[in-house]
DNA sequence: CACGTTGTTGGCGCCTCGCCAATAGAGATT
DNA sequence: AATCTCTATTGGCGAGGCGCCAACAACGTG
């Protein structure tokens, strides 16, 4: 057989095993007995095990972008704004096992529920904090836009951390103008408009 | 010894060993060792290493929060906005392996990496949809800030897919509405702040 | 036709994990 | 004080997984 097409087999076979179970829980043995061939061919086209799970990982994450519409030239910034969200919504709802599996903490679920309690907990200082009234407490829905702003100072905090492409006076500022608006505007528009 | 202080011993261990490096690389017989006991102890207190794992990252994440300062209760709005987001950069200063380590891939620079480049599409896509200048586009600082917003756009689109707190027309809109928020007002900001 | 190259296989050795029988030591009971 | 029970603790056994390597086969080439 083709080099090329068996390796993109393995890899095929690999990825749908990754996606719905865990690294630790896939053997090489079940990926070879999967794509029907031996065990040491995996190791022949990938090395390891891990370089294997990294090339199908890859791959996975490697889809091509929604298209940019034409329009988008011309348009005011809300417009663009609102295609960019559909952009990324569509992608999820395209391959959404793909992104749901990758992110996060690789599909463990009771990995997910302890760090998901932490985060629940930085929630809870949040409203806390900024003094929620207990009407704004009882919505589920304010805590999910909450859980939204924590993922967005993990993210800004990495790029402090990790990255250094902020600094951490800029962290503070661009979350701290951040939650504001989302007080003030976002979250009360959110909340107060009707669903379609 | 007492099985309690032996039980806190062995997770004290385990948590600096998961601290610098991830589940697969560290073993049961290591752990064991630097423990001082028999690996055999280990399952006979915590089952699983899986279990261990759980209960090692589950005591790194119950940091007790930040105490809430008593003047936040007639403050403004903003200034305890503030508050909060100094709460967090303090809590990511204090024990700041421990955040880096439990969230995100887990440590495995290499898996990291894959899914930062991911990310980093994501935030190409987001560039040119909202049609950014090529001044902004040179700046390191706004690509950090746009990976801050996907951070939130995964938070939030997790929200709705896994737990269902946001349906996905909220999620637009609340999306929708900070994106144009950070372009028009936060970003600029925080492009324009000096360091202090 | 011989030969080197390469895809492919089965097997060997090492490591890790979960389980269990065996041991030792402390506390309770008589 | 002696025995007995309970439990913390250990070493070892078996299963499974991974990386590596020698052997085989098939195909093109001189």
């Amino acid at each position: 057989m083709d080099p090329d097409d068996r390796r993109q087999q393995i890899l095929a076979r690999a990825q749908t095993l990754f996606r719905e179970r865990p690294y630790g829980e896939v053997s090489n043995t079940e990926i070879a007995a999967a794509a029907g061939v031996s065990r040491g061919l995996l190791n022949h086209y990938f090395g390891t095990k891990r370089e294997l799970y990294l090339a199908a990982l890859a791959e996975m994450l490697d889809v091509p972008p929604v298209p940019v519409p034409e329009y988008v030239a011309g348009a005011s910034v809300r417009d663009r704004v609102c295609e960019s969200v559909n952009g990324w919504l569509q992608l999820l709802e395209d391959d959404q096992e793909t992104w749901l599996a990758a992110l996060g903490t690789g599909g463990d679920p009771e990995l997910e529920q302890v760090v998901d309690q932490a985060r629940e907990g930085i929630v809870d200082h949040i409203i806390e904090v900024v003094g929620l009234g207990p009407l704004a407490r009882s919505r589920p829905e304010v805590r999910g836009m909450l859980r939204g702003f924590s993922g967005m100072a993990e993210a800004t905090s990495a790029e402090w951390l990790k990255r250094g492409r902020l600094t951490r006076h800029q962290v503070h500022e661009f979350l701290e103008e951040t939650l504001v608006r989302l007080l003030e505007d976002v979250i009360p528009r959110v909340l107060d408009d009707p669903p379609p």
